[in-house]
DNA sequence: TGCATCATGTAATCAGTTACATGATTTT
DNA sequence: AAAATCATGTAACTGATTACATGATGCA
């Protein structure tokens, strides 16, 4: 499992709290692995028990306290240890499919609206993993000697931008598929009463 | 939660038994949805208590009986329910990303083994889709008119041909960005003593 | 004799989601 | 006064994985 091996890079790469964390979860570490604040803080006091984490209670002016967890030598050990262990590559798991599918036993018009649903809010992660780029990597205001981390944060955001570009092209061919369909089912033979 | 959608979609293509639908799992369907033998059994017995499918023991010859399940008309009405709600588009959870963003604080080069490994796996795959293309949908031995829920498996395989494609592409810009880095760390600024 | 395939299951555990809860501060 | 943000949690449940178990047939 890999939301615990998530967090050690996060807090690495800069200590936080759940609550910091969890923020995270939703931009940069989210595009390829997603976490809600309980499932969070419930692994975080899983791994200070474990000592792979310290905590230490930082007072705030007019905020409550926040609790920032750094990683500790053993939380470096073990993610080192990881890394060197094999995983299997992953299959992804795509509702939209079995929908896709299912649509052979239903209306396939009745997707169209759905899938065009997708298809914005792929357009919209686009833009906002394009911004990102601009933001911290290729754009004018981007610190300009990358350090290894900073190559490596960007390789994984441009497949993020490759991940969101293939679906788009994609979600096009299955408009067009599904157009193809109900056009078909509206003039030759109808297969049901409702054309 | 899709297993139990996407079960009713194989059945809806073709009444099985377990044994037979985690085959499938392994293959088609597996393409945008995984499943081991345990869940589907648990699930099939859930679905079929809950009257979504039928079951009927089949007796084979030399072999042992086996239960076959088939969609009820509950079953059908359940998945065009599914088919008409709105559901989230998903982001992937990717293992390998997290692996190489905690490159940064490994060896960058102790990961290209692993990346290798997942490209040739992607590779693999790839062929076996490409493959799977020409006998089903764009062969001479496939069956000339589609009908509808060929069509729609085959914008499905299409899908999956486009992920893997893209993957590929992927892996090979982060090879190049592993290997870039590993040979800037033999010659520029030794971070650590291995160099 | 031993291994692969067909066929189905239990038990334990781990991971992830949903709902509910609290309480301060800051912004509208 | 109400809503949003910061900050953290409990409880119940659902979903998924891992390990273990059984037993027949067919093939080498």
């Amino acid at each position: 499992m890999a939301l615990e091996h998530a967090i050690l890079v996060s807090l690495l790469e800069q200590p936080g709290s759940g609550y910091e964390l969890s923020r995270r979860f939703e931009r940069s570490i989210g595009h390829f692995w997603t976490a809600t604040h309980q499932q969070i803080y419930r692994v975080l006091r899983r791994m200070e028990h474990e000592g792979r984490l310290a905590v230490r209670t930082v007072p705030q002016h007019g905020r409550p306290d926040k609790n920032e967890y750094s990683v500790t030598a053993s939380g470096r050990t073990a993610l080192a240890h990881w890394l060197h262990e094999p995983i299997e590559p992953e299959s992804l798991r795509h509702d939209l499919a079995v929908k896709i599918r299912g649509a052979a036993f239903d209306e396939p018009a009745a997707l169209i609206d759905e899938v065009a649903r997708h298809h914005r809010a792929h357009h919209e992660r686009l833009a906002r993993y394009l911004a990102g780029e601009l933001r911290d990597f290729t754009g004018p205001d981007a610190p300009t000697p990358l350090d290894p981390g900073r190559e490596l944060q960007h390789v994984v955001l441009r497949g993020g931008i490759a991940f969101e570009r293939m679906t788009i092209a994609w979600l096009d061919d299955v408009l067009a598929t599904l157009h193809r369909l109900s056009a078909a089912s509206d003039t030759a033979p109808p297969a049901r009463d409702e054309g």
